[in-house]
DNA sequence: TTGAAAGCGATACCAC
DNA sequence: GTGGTATCGCTTTCAA
């Protein structure tokens, strides 16, 4: 507890602007504006009264008014899928990093996946005149930003991207994560390997299934349907699926899983299994170390995707007028256990 | 942090105003407004000249102007320890939400635990008057936000209170679950019970020691500080101590672990372990219940904080005058395995 | 029903 | 050095 009392305060009597303090100090409203904002041309006099002034009224300056004027408003806007999941709070933190070495700050919104609601909250940051965008993209057409874009608004597409438009991206290799995930399998003996991924109108499940038939291709394993899965990762499809795929006739001996949601869940499933299938996961996540045994997975840097991303969008911002970017980032195979069995 | 103003963008035809849709409609910049706005007392023949020129212009309202002249932003701000944390991440994810209903977008920022960080993000959410503001309070004096309490600023506390002001919080049960975990592995037969826990600054690091130590008073065992580790969750330290004090004389049985990070932290530690002690970790995390044995946990409700938080918020925001209020969430403890073994 | 004029709270430009 | 005035893009007020 701190036990001062507390220096005597103007109270609960609203905002003071500028004109008000320009009034007080005895000054014009312009010479406030250069003092508060540290620019030259102010006597020692005038500026000790706008000192004064301030600090009695306690004024701080309205930034959405000064912006308002400037024309742009130091603000970028996020729109991802979920918040609370780990790849997008960490794209979040690497992209608030980036924000605010440029003075910007960052509107962060989820949606869900669901393409109305992104529209909804893409154009809802439009308004507000977000300096530049930066989109986890829901499937469905992005064509309504169009206007947005050609209006001068700097957009940047992260992880997937858009459909219908031609814009920057910065998505990760999943053609040659998959690929290296399925050829370590192969590596190590597998021959019936199952691929358990999003639902098809996610970019991402369909990359990472065209690495996994590649590798299978190169390999020269057939290409068998029946050890494929795409659905919904969340709910009861998969495990059951998963369930009678390993209890049917031929079953696979390795799992390759495109994203951690279904490594984690698979690894629930096989864990209660008789015959343990070898695992490898795309996409890394907190404590596949710890388990047993640890789990194999092709990572991804989403803080590097995040940080790429806005640095994308900031150079863009700054002039940036060359022709629209593509940016891959590479995957990395992180072997611990689970992909290193045999059949 | 850089803040240079961007050059001017090469845009497409720039943004259009209310004013050009005015002149190309032929109507005054008032009767655009009121379109615009789904205002009545428009004629069927203006409205429809007003829709076709915003349609031909592309025109879409500048939300800041609009919101400057009517006083309030409809935003919020959020500024938490790092967005990246799956604690703070669920937080966020659920104000969005709550924010979302409300028609407001969510800043959102990391202080990484940083006071005088803390201190810049929240005062430059206070200049672009957000309306609200919700805080994860790094430690510190918060005696900063007096003016801007003063001014009207509405503000919650989330998860731990502030220091040095008296203002709305939203806190976690934190001495009862505390006494809870440590009551469960007293039940179990431990009278050998550890204490791992965040540095002494940290309020939660406070209170989960204070319930620790009430739950061994009423149970009459001796506090013995040789079984109470209180320092930083990230690097050496923890896992040093936690060695020593296991190779020790008279070791605990059992550890009670402060949050989330020292569990994992722990459970890396003692799974090398030859005695594997119990042990109970106040918040639940991912995966808790796939680790062998099962993680037993104090879980708190990440998501019920933030939209108590969010939501008192909104209420303070549309004229909730009551005096400052303090809520308090129950935590639950789940027995998993890992703190349902004796000495 | 309509729109001209006066703000919102700051900055930009330009005389003094 | 200094400060008046126009302005940013919209809403509010009010007279027509």
């Amino acid at each position: 507890m701190v036990n001062a009392t507390p220096p005597e305060r103007p109270r609960g009597r609203g905002r003071t602007t500028m004109r008000d303090v320009a009034a007080i100090a005895g000054v014009g409203i312009k010479t406030v504006s250069r003092v508060i904002n540290g620019e030259p041309n102010v006597s020692a006099a005038k500026q000790e009264a706008v000192l004064a002034a301030v600090a009695q009224t306690g004024f701080r300056r309205n930034d959405s008014a000064a912006l308002l004027r400037q024309g742009h408003t130091s603000s970028i806007g996020l729109v991802l899928e979920d918040a609370a999941d780990p790849f997008s709070s960490a794209l979040t933190r690497s992209i608030q990093d980036v924000a605010h070495q440029h003075g910007t700050v960052l509107f962060s919104a989820s949606s869900a996946e669901d393409p109305v609601k992104e529209r909804d909250l893409v154009l809802a940051l439009c308004a507000r005149r977000v300096d530049g965008l930066i989109v986890v993209p829901a499937s469905g057409s992005h064509t309504y930003l169009l206007p947005e874009i050609d209006a001068g608004m700097a957009c940047v597409f992260v992880d997937r991207p858009p459909d219908g438009i031609e814009a920057d991206t910065v998505l990760v290799d999943n053609v040659g994560g998959a690929r290296a995930a399925v050829e370590h399998l192969v590596r190590h003996g597998h021959r019936r390997i199952a691929f358990i991924g999003d639902r098809l109108e996610i970019f991402t499940a369909r990359e990472r299934l065209r690495g996994y038939r590649e590798a299978l291709a190169e390999t020269g394993i057939a290409f068998d349907p029946r050890l494929v899965f795409n659905g919904p990762a969340y709910g009861e499809e998969m495990p059951a699926w998963l369930r009678g795929m390993l209890a049917g006739p031929d079953p696979a001996t390795a799992l390759f899983c495109g994203n951690s949601r279904f490594s984690v869940e698979a690894i629930r499933e096989i864990s209660r299994a008789p015959q343990r299938p070898a695992l490898v996961g795309f996409d890394d996540f907190e404590l596949a170390d710890l388990l047993t045994p640890g789990v194999t997975v092709v990572s991804q840097d989403p803080f590097g995707l995040g940080r790429a991303a806005a640095q994308l969008l900031f150079r863009r911002l700054n002039g940036d007028a060359t022709p629209v970017q593509h940016i891959h980032l590479r995957t990395k195979l992180i072997p611990r256990g689970s992909g290193e069995v045999g059949p």
